[in-house]
RNA sequence: GGGCGGUUAGCUCAGUUGGUCAGAGCGCUUCCCUUACAAGGAAGAGGUCGCAGGUUCGAGUCCUGCACCGCCCA
């Protein structure tokens, strides 16, 4: 094995092994229960970022566990076709070559898309196998498949039959760029500095009266068709039902009373623009008011605006505005905070307008997707989504589904040029259902992207046929998925699920949050501080970074590889919270990978002189004892984490037992019986190496997947079959599981299909011993440094056990190597007094004496300890008071005790110290 | 205006039934290329857990109020 592990020339070998064999396919366990997660499908010809990273980390973690434990796990994979994006990028590719797609035309325009689909849309898929996402390829689906458009084509059809879906003319938003109408998701509002225009709204045959009106949209006034006061507004009761003149247009309309009238904002009286305002739109309906829509679909005045006609929206404000000054109709403007509309791609100012739509009506539905999570058959994590949740659906407004696009799912419903009326089919008709007519055409419009990604846990596993899939996969388990995108698109599938399947698509939301770079900021292209998962996970030079990471690493970014990423993203996050993603920690983790890999090593390395089977173990020593009980421990703990949602917590501790107590105190001592020449004890020490390292690479996998499988395959060569040893001792030690046979009887093909570990029995007086001579261990290493003994240099010692005497005893040599002590001249006694300068170490009932001739200095021994002494009695004199107040009635017996062992254990060192300081003096 | 989240070591973050919870990584100090690993090892320094009250025997952990930052909805 290379002294280094090498992610780049690994992962992919890896990943491709794993996929070839087909461990990716729920297959692997044919029989048993499914677990399921269908992927949120990326924009196909999108561009992999660190929210894929995130989602992939957290999917396949889950995954592999339960693939581990043995479900028959499903990932299902696919993209959307993310209509407007696409579109826009061939739009785009197509301006270059100075053509538009209306000169292509509908056909011409969509083959080219579908071109650039073939050409760009293996990107996405290819950087989340980079990733090492074990998501079952062979069921990936695309949203504009056959089958999926056939599943939106009766979503469609069922939706009308069942009169959840019609068309209208209402006020929706547009986008001017895109020259279609969106969602009211997809429109973001932001404050804005504004100006509040004020002016006067003329009274008809009263030249010389008028109402005040304030608006912020000048160019709207064009388009007014009353104007509103409240009805008990004093100061305009007296007009309502009067007349006033349109500015400049001249345009009569009448004066109305309405409670919504805010007699706080403006001057209190309201013109009323039904085409271009929600608010006004209300208001219009209930008084029967006229909609004047003033602008073209590209945000250019229309004829209704008269002279403005064919102006710019905001030229047509301002030349309005110019206009109505010197007519004498202005009052005065003044500096306002607005809210502006925004497109959440690209920014754009959405303009209101009236037009004629498709929607979605979504009251009912939004009953059954309350009434799923309300009934806890939907859990939401973390929980306080639930009211964010609940808040949307009892607040939904009807959805609007069309689109002014081609790429997407043509909106299945033909027009009658006879009769009017709208055929709505599963198959296309070639006559009008109503009267029979050949006339008819189809609509143009395609439906929001949002609407086949609604049906998508279903229409993936092949519904509405009754697909095995279907019967097999359905519902699915979890939707993991970034809590940005919980109205758009999770709250759609839980009421459609309801709706069609008549099930829940899932049992458990899991939301994460956004990654963002080092200091909380959103990552943006204008901002310049994206960072690409791909530089992270193979390298980039400096040139290629932006100044955001170039400041940090000048040299470039090393690759660090996928597990690294996942294993950070993993650990460094909780539900539903952002992430700040520090490039640093991913280095960390790059070094944690390596050091799986030389553990590995060590244990590999160390078996190779291994001769035949070797002899079934009879006992356990203390640290076998104990690491077996730390891995108990770990086991126990992470699967209960993760099966509580708490990824990350599992994962810190996993590393926590791996680095800290496996690899820097197990491998360790295990050096002693490795190098000795007790053959028993070697074969011993070997199998508990073989076997907690298997089994913590186990733990690791979901987590950090590449390295813990090659590795693994490297344990597995080199253990082959020699290491069932430990099973001789089940029944006799409690440490090993039940059911456990043995480390090598359990070698699979592959540690991606390997069990999960099973927990034995924690051993506490292991745990105990084993931590005395850590801390015994611990505190000669610090008396070394603090008096500055060279590293190399072996230094007697005397150790005073008391209680503990056998158990120094018998654990001389992990003393002498650990604190690399003199064997010659380690002394181990049950009582006993140093003679010399000596430097004391204290720890639960042991006193060591380091005889350091020459280096202990009388005066800075007794301030040390004095320094130890100090505050050990503080410590002592919080826990006395503590146990001589109430605490010792009220707290539970078991902490109290805790207190009082604690307490004895101080006192036990105190009187030590004080000792040894007395006998200093 | 309503709702939610954050405020814990210099930096990035953990800390889910209130009782070794004051932690990790990076950074910092000292020492070490010891036969798994210098992408490493050993030993350290560093925080009144935003502020003010309250509940409790006991509170980063629960309640109330406040401050600042951020997000969502209207």
């Amino acid at each position: 094995m290379p002294k280094t592990y090498d992610f780049k020339s690994t992962e992919w070998r890896i990943y491709q092994w794993w996929e070839e064999q087909g461990w990716f396919k729920p297959e692997v366990h044919p029989d048993a229960e499914p677990f399921v997660i269908s992927i949120p499908p990326p924009n196909v010809t999108g561009e992999l970022h660190l929210g894929h990273a995130m989602f992939v980390a957290l999917e396949d973690l889950m995954i592999r566990y339960h693939r581990m434990r043995g479900y028959a796990a499903l990932w299902v994979p696919g993209t959307d076709h993310a209509g407007i994006a696409t579109q826009l990028q061939v739009e785009k590719a197509l301006e270059a070559e100075g053509l538009t797609r209306k000169d292509l035309g509908r056909e011409a325009f969509l083959k080219r898309v579908w071109e650039w689909k073939e050409k760009y849309g293996g990107h996405i898929v290819r950087q989340l196998r980079r990733l090492g996402a074990s998501c079952d390829w062979d069921r990936e689906r695309f949203t504009l498949d056959p089958g999926l458009s056939r599943a939106v084509r009766e979503a469609f059809v069922r939706l009308y039959r069942m009169g959840l879906i019609y068309r209208g003319e209402y006020l929706i938003n547009w986008s001017p760029g895109l020259q279609t109408a969106v969602s009211d998701l997809e429109v973001e509002y932001s404050e804005e500095e504004g100006t509040l225009y004020y002016f006067k709204y003329p009274l008809a045959g009263k030249p010389d009266q008028y109402i005040p009106v304030a608006t912020t949209r000048p160019e709207t006034i064009l388009g007014d068709t009353a104007v509103a006061v409240h009805p008990d507004d004093e100061r305009y009761r007296h007009l309502i039902g009067e007349t006033c003149l349109v500015p400049i247009l001249n345009r009569p309309i009448p004066v109305i009373a309405d409670p919504v009238v805010d007699v706080e904002f403006g001057t209190g009286a309201l013109k009323v623009t039904p085409g271009h305002d929600p608010t006004d739109f209300e208001i219009g309906r209930r008084h029967g008011l006229p909609i004047v829509n003033v602008m073209n679909p590209d945000a250019t005045m229309n004829e209704n605006a008269g002279p403005y006609a064919g102006l710019d929206r905001f030229e047509c404000r301002r030349r309005l505005w110019e206009d109505m000054e010197r007519a004498g109709l202005t009052i005065k403007t003044e500096p306002y905070p607005i809210t502006i509309p925004r497109s959440q791609r690209g920014g754009e100012i959405i303009e209101p307008m009236v037009s004629t739509q498709w929607f979605v009506r979504m009251k009912p539905l939004a009953e059954l997707g309350l009434e799923a999570v309300r009934s806890g058959r939907i859990r939401i994590i973390p929980e306080r989504f639930t009211k964010v949740y609940y808040n949307w659906l009892d607040n939904i407004r009807d959805w609007c589904i069309s689109r002014q696009l081609w790429w997407g799912h043509r909106i299945p419903v033909w027009y009658c040029a006879d009769c009017g009326g709208q055929t709505v089919t599963m198959e296309d008709p070639d006559r009008c259902a109503h009267c029979g007519s050949p006339r008819i055409e189809q609509d143009p419009d395609v439906l929001d992207t949002w609407f086949s990604s609604a049906l998508w846990p279903f229409s993936t596993l092949g519904w509405p046929d009754d697909t095995p899939d279907l019967r097999r996969y359905y519902p699915t388990d979890v939707m993991e998925t970034g809590y940005d995108i919980l109205f758009f698109w999770v709250a759609r599938m839980i009421m459609t699920g309801l709706l069609f399947t008549n099930d829940v698509p899932f049992h458990t939301v899991y939301l994460h949050g956004l990654v963002r770079d080092d200091r909380g900021r959103k990552m943006s292209k204008t901002t310049g501080n994206v960072v690409d998962p791909l530089w992270l996970l193979d390298g980039a030079g400096p040139e290629q970074l932006p100044e955001y990471v170039r400041s940090q690493y000048p040299d470039g970014l090393p690759a660090m590889g996928a597990d690294a990423l996942r294993f950070t993203l993993l650990t460094g996050s909780t539900p539903g919270n952002d992430m700040n993603l520090s490039l640093q920690r991913v280095e960390a983790n790059r070094n944690f990978a390596n050091k799986i890999w030389n553990a590995t090593r060590f244990v590999v390395s160390n078996l190779d002189e291994g001769e035949g089977a070797p002899e079934p173990v009879s006992h356990l020593t203390l640290s076998e004892r104990w690491i077996l009980s730390r891995l108990n421990n770990v086991i126990a703990t992470a699967t209960h984490l993760i099966e509580s949602y708490q990824f990350g917590e599992a994962g810190r501790q996993v590393h926590e037992f791996f680095w800290g107590e496996f690899a820097d105190w197990y491998i360790e001592v295990s050096k002693i019986a490795l190098y000795g020449d007790d053959a028993e004890a070697r074969e011993r020490v070997r199998s508990v190496l073989v076997h907690v390292l298997d089994q913590s690479l186990r733990l690791l996998h979901p987590y950090i997947p590449f390295v813990t499988e090659e590795a693994w395959q490297h344990l597995k060569e080199a253990a082959g079959d020699r290491y069932p040893a430990l099973a001789s001792l089940v029944g006799t030690t409690p440490l090993l599981p039940a059911g456990f046979q043995g480390t090598a009887s359990a070698w699979g093909p592959a540690l991606i299909i390997a069990r999960w570990p099973e927990p034995g029995e924690r051993d506490e007086e292991a745990e105990a011993d084993f931590g005395l001579l850590k801390e015994l261990i611990r505190g000669i290493r610090n008396v070394r440094a603090e008096y500055r003994v060279e590293p190399g240099r072996r230094i007697p010692a005397l150790l005073v056990g008391n209680a503990k005497t056998d158990l120094l005893e018998a654990h001389r040599e992990v003393l002498v190597r650990l604190a690399r002590l003199d064997p010659e001249a380690l002394t181990i006694t049950s009582t006993g007094e140093p003679d010399g300068q000596v430097a004391t170490v204290v720890v639960g009932g042991v006193t060591g004496y380091l005889p350091l001739a020459g280096l202990v200095d009388l005066e800075a021994e007794r301030s040390r300890l004095s320094k130890e002494l100090d505050q050990i009695v503080r410590q002592i004199a919080r826990s006395e008071r503590l146990l001589a107040g109430p605490f010792a009635e009220r707290a539970p017996a078991e902490v109290v005790q805790r207190e009082r062992k604690k307490l004895a254990d101080l006192q036990a060192r105190r009187q030590q110290l004080e000792e040894r300081l007395a006998a200093l003096t």
